[in-house]
DNA sequence: CGGCCGATTGAGTCGGATCAAGGTAGGTGG
DNA sequence: CCACCTACCTTGATCCGACTCAATCGGCCG
């Protein structure tokens, strides 16, 4: 069940910077192995000692905290090319938990490997970095949307940098894409409660920019929503891969 | 002015993990100089192409973002030791601003070093991943923050962190410290209003486990203060400093 | 069929936003 | 020395967006 990196198709995609031959067979070298955990499954644990390093090859997952009385938050949602697990391989121990949103593979890049990449291999480590840098920026976006958008412009600023993300990865068909997502996890993500979550998602579907239905989200105006909810980062850049 | 970093007081402070006098020499030859900016004056500006890397050396700081109607997100507060701009080299151009607080002095990496960095110091490439990595972690924290817990609670989360964070560096004295913020900036770092926020301060202050005048803040209860606000986060961990 | 998970809807409440006035202290200029 | 300005803090009244509680519904699976 393990890819070569040299016969990886997601390295293909448009959203990243295509490397040479020897790079990507280097790369290869890197990894141990692929792994395999199903939709649901926690992969990363809060508090854990000595997580790995996972590039995200298929599937989506999350990055959530949780306060000791049960409340949670969403962090950060990681699509397909996604570094996962910088935090834990760098402070010795994780501070958030991930869980899959569908089953998953993850590439494996082993904690112990990762100083002697930084020696050997410094192009690669800058792309780590970046790849740490692009996180950040995520999350930066998420504080602002939760800090300062109200309950729609919220959700429609999630669709909107989801649809982003999703189309240089080549699954937006039509417009549309499988999301995985719960109107719990909306909820988790943006700060709100399920109730009113499902209320404003209902309103927002009768104004018709989108529509959900059997996982699927049907993007029909992504300029309209973009305007709506004042979301305007994210323009396309490709990005390194490992 | 420019203070070299082999005489460097900061790098000494408990806060950081001690190097050796050729590594200390070596990160010396890698920044230009000493750069001072004034209270209140933005020095990374959003889309700002080619922004530096900056070691904030002395002062406090603050990244933000804002929406095209006004509406800012404080996104994380930069103390000494703190790396600015890591985004802004990596992608080529920033999509956050950061703004002085106080007088502040910033040690300059020019971008275009950083490639070679990673080349020639992988230890120190290996530190700047470590720092970025840390940094996404704080902006995790403020999102969990504004996410899910409520306004009293939030401030004193802030508090508690900023606590915790300025203790090893030696700027608390008999359990205070300078907090050169006004209610508008903690509004704005915790995604409430400035009304509401100066509402909550003072019933906090009441209650007697902080207070707040002249710029100083004086933290009576640090245990109570983690307690209320389901704070168990950030217990020290050395860092490297740039 | 029953159980479970997720989506939905209504009623009532509340936390935090907004609007609108002050108040205070430091800084400037006549 | 005083009048004025500006930046920041404070307080009260009112409103509304989002939360909680509670019930129902539909689809899927054993």
């Amino acid at each position: 069940m393990h890819v070569r990196c040299t016969q990886c198709v997601l390295r293909r995609q448009p959203a990243f910077i295509q490397k040479s031959d020897e790079e990507v067979a280097l790369i290869d070298s890197l990894k141990s192995e692929h792994m395999t955990v199903e939709a649901g499954v926690e992969f990363i644990h809060p508090e854990q000692a000595d997580s790995e390093l996972y590039t995200l090859f298929s599937g989506w997952a999350f990055r959530y905290k949780e306060l000791s009385d049960g409340r949670r938050q969403i962090l950060s949602f990681s699509l397909p090319g996604d570094l996962l697990g910088l935090q834990g391989t760098m402070f010795g121990k994780s501070v958030y938990g991930a869980i899959a949103l569908t089953d998953i593979q993850l590439c494996v890049i082993p904690r112990r490997r990762l100083a002697r990449l930084f020696e050997r291999v410094p192009e690669v480590a800058y792309e780590v970095t970046w790849l740490g840098a692009r996180s950040e920026a995520i999350v930066d976006e998420n504080l602002l949307n939760v800090g300062r958008r109200g309950a729609a412009e919220r959700i429609v600023a999630l669709i909107c940098s989801l649809y982003k993300r999703a189309e240089p990865l080549g699954l937006v068909v039509d417009g549309s894409f499988e999301l995985p997502l719960t109107q719990q996890h909306i909820a988790d993500a943006l700060g709100l409660s399920l109730v009113h979550t499902n209320k404003t998602l209902a309103r927002l579907r009768a104004d018709g920019l989108f529509s959900i239905s059997g996982g699927r989200l049907v993007v029909r105006n992504l300029r309209g929503l973009s305007r709506f909810a004042q979301h305007f980062e994210e323009e396309f850049v490709p990005r390194p891969i490992i």
